[in-house]
DNA sequence: CTGTTAGCGCGTTCAC
DNA sequence: GTGAACGCGCTAACAG
């Protein structure tokens, strides 16, 4: 490994020069631009990055907390995001937290001690003062999930609405008995219940408990509370789920009592992940603008990197979309 | 942001001294040692790793490579993974390729530029040349798949002998009539065809080309390849696919044929990703035992950056898992 | 056990 | 337009 010392040495110009020749600043005659860029080419000569990184206090990296790989979701949200990044001379790295709180400290270590330039958190389970706290020192964005109370930009859909609208497709379609299957641990989840619950209101539908099921994402929960629901003296004619994984385990669930989702139950979904479409029958869902969320996450943790100032914190809201398909 | 020098100013002590005790390397005397972690404590120092990784010419950082965050499949490799770096106190990113040879190529530089320590393909794209130049100078592992002839360690399945027993299982049920949806740009899918070959081979049963379909890995494929199976005089009664994706595509489109997978025509997959135990019917597939898989392609990177010999090579197979469902 | 000192490789004044 | 010299923050060798 050659250091600039040694390009400096061969093309016979200072350190000074070969570093000005790197990166094309300021005035560097023709004659010496081409004896650097020739004992470059010759050395194949590669800057050590971490000199440079600590010289300049920046690494021109940017950290993405996901809490983990299995969902497929963040997916398009990366893309949106990378391409932002790239745009800027930014690398995009990612690590998964199994929200874990100790794994999310151990990476935002990486932010304290300079190693990343800045973090978006996809699904934080920090607290709100703690996140606050960090937010007030180093460039932090949210993006899809919150922290409620937090003093931190974030970039989400209007989850409210969303359930809203979910559920007011279900009542157009002529149904009154409509189950909900939310995550009372997750702010976008109670948002999208406060909208059923007003829809449900505002169509003077009685709000019964015994439809609300409170669960995690997954297919195993989708499954069981779904035969729960079924259980009942009057079950639920519709089910709308706070996730793709609860919907279908709702639908694998009517298969076991023989009954045919979409045109025994209407089921819809939440994300439009890949298996909404894949699933049979098709599922209904809501899409989130998975790239536009992590395109504009990015620009607004960039344009805190660079302002420098912390303080100044976006919520934005982006719009959602309801997918109609065969289950519903 | 405080510096070493600040704790040792305000300790009462020479920076030596509080470096040691913030890497607690030889003896400090427990004086000296309370001063300075009162002086840490009070500052709330936390060193700068930039100064450290220069000066030491390491980041304990780890690259992994993936094509893309949409399949779900490398969660469980992450995992593995992880699992090994943390016990060796390294911290894990990931970064995603798209399979583009450019942007592997981007992040091979961290390699150069000194900005993580080793990095891990999962799906590589780049040439065997290329790759094993890479791997001579650079501690590097492929894990999953991996490039024929590249002379870099591995870690994979047996596929040969995957494709040959999945093909087996149906021989067994009593199928002649096989279809494979394979990929003939990956090494994995050309070895599971081989072994797919051998057994029919094996059990007297021609080989027909028209049962062969060469795809990628897509949902979208596996319907459009199906339908082009049952437009055959004599369809397949039994299809074998590369990935899981690939089979539920094919499902779907017997459906749309109104056939039903699993009674009608036997299906088995790859992979055992989540939605094989989702779908309906569920979905018989072959299981990589994918955490090992993580787990080994670490120990192995690690033990090769800790030796610093990049020459010798290796190359693991772990045990594959035929799972039997509803599908078949 | 502790402090002084010399770099790690680079970017950047400040003279010339 | 160019080079000498300094320092980013840290660790490690050496002397005491």
């Amino acid at each position: 490994m050659y250091t600039i010392q040694d390009v400096a040495k061969k093309a016979g110009v200072s350190v000074a020069t070969v570093s000005r020749v790197i990166n094309n600043s300021t005035k560097v005659s023709e004659k010496s631009r081409v004896k650097v860029e020739a004992a470059i080419q010759e050395l194949n000569y590669q800057p050590n990055l971490l000199g440079r990184n600590l010289r300049r206090s920046e690494t021109k990296k940017i950290l993405v907390l996901l809490p983990t790989l299995a969902s497929g979701f963040y997916s398009k949200v990366i893309k949106g995001m990378d391409h932002v990044a790239s745009d800027h001379g930014y690398k995009l790295m990612m690590s998964t937290t199994r929200m874990k709180k100790d794994k999310e400290e151990g990476y935002l270590e990486l932010l304290k001690t300079k190693l990343v330039d800045g973090v978006i958190f996809t699904r934080p389970v920090i607290g709100a003062d703690e996140l606050t706290q960090y937010s007030r020192q180093f460039p932090i964005v949210q993006c899809c999930e919150y922290v409620e109370g937090a003093k931190v930009s974030s970039v989400s859909i209007n989850d409210e609405l969303a359930g809203y609208e979910a559920v007011k497709y279900l009542i157009k379609s002529g149904h009154k008995r409509i189950a909900i299957l939310t995550c009372s641990a997750d702010i976008s989840s109670r948002l999208r219940l406060k909208g059923y619950k007003k829809i449900l209101t505002e169509n003077n539908i009685p709000i019964r408990e015994e439809y609300i099921k409170d669960t995690n994402y997954s297919f195993k929960t989708g499954i069981e509370v779904t035969k729960q629901l079924f259980d009942l003296e009057e079950p639920p004619t519709a089910i709308f789920t706070v996730s793709d994984s609860l919907a279908i385990g709702a639908m694998k669930s009517l298969y076991s009592i023989n009954k045919t989702p979409g045109s025994d139950v209407a089921v819809i979904g939440f994300d439009n992940t890949e298996i909404a479409a894949m699933y049979h029958p098709t599922l209904s869902t809501v899409a989130q603008p998975r790239y536009e969320l992590g395109r504009m996450a990015m620009e607004l943790l960039i344009s805190t990197i660079k302002s420098g100032e912390y303080n100044e914190i976006t919520h934005m809201r982006l719009n959602h979309e309801l997918i109609i398909r065969e289950s519903s």
